[in-house]
DNA sequence: TGTACATCAGTGAACGCGCGTTCACTGATGTAC
DNA sequence: TGTACATCAGTGAACGCGCGTTCACTGATGTAC
């Protein structure tokens, strides 16, 4: 058959990461353990490293892919709102700050899920979280109606970011939907313009 | 001499309690280590369980700490911008979102500092988060010009600590400045009124 | 003022534990003939 | 098609280390007379 060994490997690469992605978010860069990824991958701990060089390596391409399943997810969640004639930028802030996300740390956006400590990251992680950060920032760009200034793709990601965050420390019974609708509805009201179309 | 056992008991609670504010926001929630806090104190690790319950009791009144510092701190920077005549927003913003605070993790914003580690905060530490982002949102409240909608101070806290975050991340040099630069400018231009006072 | 005693903040060795990492081994898979 | 061999992904015991926590002890400070 077509499984060589050496997709077999790729395989298992790919459900470590994809449990490294998920741990991540949910329980935080000190959070992430080698033996509890590799349990929730299905395999044991010894086998780590025939797939990443250290548990850092591991951790840079586990925020990386992180970024890139959230980005995927959004844009794709997105195109049904635009679709339904809603504005890029209205799209957005609708999915970035609903309570579908607040709720889904696992799955969300990695930069609002472990911002604080990608603020003191090392070195290993220092460039993919700032690839993450522009990535996130040039997302929000590509909603921008004319005549905004880009600078605002900055104003607006941060908004985003911030208030995902006091969201969820408040608990959605605690007023995070609160915060979010606040949050959407200033947003809206400044930089919006009405009659733009995807 | 007044320094009875209580007041040295109570000096060495306090300077633990310090050094323990300053390495949660340096270090975050995970990178506290009772030993390392106690050596900055001055003390040995041992002797710690005289002063607190367990490393879980240290953190929630590191947090509480912390929040009271970082919010004295800013008042007061903030009183003599708004007694040179900005209005309180301005004076907020530009304190919260200036390149010394951006830099000055240890000492700053505790809620900016940790707030991803604060999302899963274990029921220690829950209560104390949320009241110390209740209290960065009536500190924010305290500044909104009349007619502005008191949601607004969510939103504009939001910005802030999603901002500030950002730009660590991408750091002085990354363009961090650019970013808490838009952020101002969007905040100002959304919630500043002209002509209000202190 | 001086001596004997009680208090108690702080010391440092020791503990059990879980972590990241290593490594000799297993056993399933694919290849050669 | 069948047998012998090579490859290599994954296993699980073991390691050194640093962590939070405990505890018997020290020695400085304050009190009693």
């Amino acid at each position: 058959m077509s499984a060589n060994r050496s997709a077999r490997h790729q395989q298992s690469h790919e459900r470590i990461l994809d449990a490294a992605a998920r741990t991540v978010r949910r329980a935080g860069v000190a959070g992430v353990g080698v033996s509890d990824v590799m349990k929730e991958a299905g395999l044991t701990h010894g086998g780590f490293y025939a797939h990443f060089a250290s548990r850092d390596a591991l951790l840079a391409e586990a925020l990386e892919h992180a970024g890139s399943q959230s980005n995927a997810r959004v844009r794709e969640r997105m195109r049904a709102r635009t679709e339904a004639g809603e504005t890029p930028l209205r799209a957005l802030v609708s999915e970035y700050l609903s309570g579908t996300h607040m709720e889904a740390l696992e799955l969300g956006c990695p930069v609002a899920a472990v911002s604080s400590d990608l603020q003191r990251s090392a070195d290993s992680l220092r460039e993919v979280s700032q690839s993450r950060v522009r990535g996130l920032a040039k997302l929000v760009e590509g909603t921008l109606a004319p005549g905004v200034p880009a600078g605002s793709a900055w104003a607006i990601a941060a908004s985003m970011v911030g208030a995902i965050q006091l969201a969820r420390v408040l608990g959605a019974d605690g007023g995070g939907n609160e915060v979010l609708q606040a949050c959407r509805e200033a947003l809206l009201a400044q930089y919006e313009r009405p009659g733009q179309q995807a």
